[in-house]
DNA sequence: TGTACATCAGTGAACGCGCGTTCACTGATGTAC
DNA sequence: TGTACATCAGTGAACGCGCGTTCACTGATGTAC
């Protein structure tokens, strides 16, 4: 592989570092993949095109449609990739939450890692974020049981929720639509600090972040949070990533 | 005005009704406003150009530089244009909710009838929806103080916050940041249906709807709603316009 | 181990599209006298 | 009341841009014998 690769003369006309190892790429279409990734991150969906993916790898625009049938698939991974980066994100959250013998506390500080992740990784990449969810008409990925992965984030909350079921802080009743609810406001909340709310100084938004937290968390016990658990959320919620 | 109104001859060349009333159009700013808005209610923010409003009006696309500095200008126009719409759904829901003599009902029933009428905008106006909500690095109008009307969305909402408190339903401590937890599952909700839940059955998308408001007042209230207040939102909510 | 040849993965040029924007212009309007 | 003329609101042609996509092609790879 790495021997015997031609360098090939510098023609007066390339000024670019582009072509540097020479006609045969060897992965292109993961560098396809990874240039529309970073297309996404730094101009959002509508910057991903076939030539400008091409155009950063060193390649012909001609070359890319080897690899994919058009420029709905090259978005398509990117959006791929978008969406496990959100995942990754919300994993490493899950599995870096503090370990706790009460299982309620365990349970809410479940939920509350979950939505952190979200709201990090949508505030740290808003391109990619944008790029997830960005739909012209493409069927709903997210609900297509059949294929969701096991780890995909609605999965991750359908898990979390049905936890709060299992130690008893919510009742099957309140926990019908539950995931919806818990979805459209974080959602809401990263795209409203993506948008309008964008001049919102950081420190109300993190207190808007914890209070909606709490207000949700207390919404869904028919007893409502205890003063401990409320400080639980509180204090999960305000060590949000920058 | 009307008369001595040059018709003119018809050249072979224009085949479409365009170009009716000859040269001066007499209100071309505001019919490439409506065009622009229109343009925006089929296709979003994106399909709003220069180029496809006049030729929609049926007039040259220079002819709009005499009324508009460029591309976003009009843009903008339709922005507001668009807001305006958002706006006359919220205040006729408010309008039109029941009269009643308990006063925790009449302002839940406020809240409620915001939350439809933004809801049921943006379900009927994707495209106009999205509009409103495009941002490419403008400012936030929603938080410009000065120049924001007193019917803006936003301010509906804290009015109606505000009603809550004062009759006593919610807390001043809960109050706090209230205006962007309500205004983030409104949102994420409207978001959500139009993007990654579109395929979600219709009956669920409208409990979805009514049991996010049910857990948001639920959570707003220290003692939680009492079964008549929460029959009341559900009710509310139920009527949501299709 | 060496060579002929099929196949594969790129190149380079070109097409047509819609866009934003600018230019020099001209027809229509309205105002001063 | 009539006319000269400034001003205003359009036209029409053209520019350059980046895009998606297709075409005939060629250099590199790897496999059969």
């Amino acid at each position: 592989m790495l021997a015997g690769v031609n360098i090939g003369l510098m023609e007066s006309s390339g000024s670019a570092a582009a072509r540097k190892r020479s006609y045969h790429h060897g992965d292109l279409r993961n560098a396809l993949i990874s240039a529309a990734a970073t297309l996404a991150a730094e101009g959002g969906p509508d910057s991903v095109s076939i030539r400008a993916a091409a155009r950063m790898v060193g390649v012909t625009p001609t070359a890319a449609y080897r690899h994919f049938a058009g420029q709905d698939e090259l978005l398509g991974a990117a959006k791929d990739r978008a969406l496990a980066e959100l995942t990754d994100s919300m994993t490493k959250e899950l599995a870096a939450r503090p370990k706790s013998s009460d299982p309620i506390r365990y349970a809410l500080g479940s939920l509350a890692a979950l939505g952190r992740g979200y709201l990090s990784f949508a505030r740290a990449q808003p391109g990619l974020f944008r790029t997830v969810f960005f739909w012209e008409g493409a069927p709903g990925e997210f609900l297509d049981e059949e294929d969701r992965p096991p780890n995909n984030p609605f999965q991750l909350l359908l898990s979390s929720l049905d936890e709060l079921v299992a130690v008893g802080y919510l009742s099957q009743e309140r926990r019908r639509m539950s995931e919806y609810t818990a979805w459209a406001m974080v959602h809401g909340l990263a795209v409203l600090f993506d948008g309008p709310l964008r001049e919102l100084p950081a420190e109300t938004r993190d207190e808007a972040v914890v209070q909606s937290m709490v207000t949700f968390a207390h919404g869904l016990s028919a007893r409502g949070l205890t003063p401990a658990q409320e400080n639980l959320l509180t204090d999960e919620m305000r060590t949000l990533t920058r």
